[in-house]
DNA sequence: AACACGATCCCCT
DNA sequence: GGGGATCGTGTTA
């Protein structure tokens, strides 16, 4: 399907210049600052000649050995090798035996922390988003198993470095006004000073964040 | 057995 | 159109 959407010029995918990938610096940092200066950046997939950007609007800092919430607290298995290695890089996973997630990898190699895209806000190539499957308006894109479906991630994407413009990655965009903060969704199994702590950000009063239970 | 979830019910405004 | 229950699905420790 070829895309109208007169905000991107075809000939530009090409060398994708205009969406130059944040460097692996911008994930060599505290989780926390990275999962917050995550808010307003643009995820660019390239799939089958689709280009699809959304912005990022809520997102979750996971905190390596010292955090029992993060998959990768006790040791390094299969499972959660990516988180060991670089930043920068994808860490992806399936839930509930149908629904990848979607983590880019933070700090540096061996501290094993990632922050989770939960939800985001389709920017450009919505109708390729949408191709897929019938969803109604934003239940396109405001959890973090709908967002990955909509743009086609999973497990080959494993272990991504998204630090190059290809297939995908994330670029700079503009923050929001203001960033609201919770506690997690969905870990109930950590300890309660981890359970409680408030490392969900989302942007204030933002539609596509995704709805808790 | 539990799981960083979503779709589909049902019922209530 | 929204809150609550329920179940699907396959990998993980």
């Amino acid at each position: 399907m070829a895309h109208t959407d007169p905000l991107i010029d075809v000939n530009r995918l090409a060398n994708t210049a205009a969406l130059p990938p944040l460097p692996r610096d911008f994930y060599h940092r505290d989780t926390l600052a990275v999962a917050r200066d995550l808010l307003g950046c643009r995820l660019v997939r390239y799939y089958e000649g689709e280009l699809m950007i959304a912005k990022i609007v809520e997102t979750e800092a996971y905190r390596g050995s010292e955090d029992s919430a993060c998959h990768a607290h006790r040791r390094k298995t299969p499972r959660t090798e990516a988180m060991f290695g670089p930043p920068g890089h994808a860490y992806v996973y399936l839930v509930y035996g149908m629904h990848w997630l979607l983590n880019v990898v933070t700090q540096p190699e061996g501290n094993p922390c990632a922050v989770l895209i939960r939800a985001v806000e389709p920017v450009s190539g919505e109708a390729a988003m949408r191709a897929l499957r019938d969803v109604k308006g934003r239940n396109l894109t405001n959890g973090p198993g709908k967002l990955t479906r909509a743009l086609r991630i999973d497990k080959t994407l494993y272990g991504h470095d998204m630090t190059q413009p290809n297939a995908l990655w994330i670029t700079a965009g503009t923050p929001p006004d203001a960033v609201a903060s919770g506690p997690r969704v969905g870990i109930d199994y950590a300890q309660p000073t981890d359970r409680d702590a408030p490392w969900r950000l989302w942007s204030e009063g933002n539609p596509w964040v995704s709805k808790t239970r």
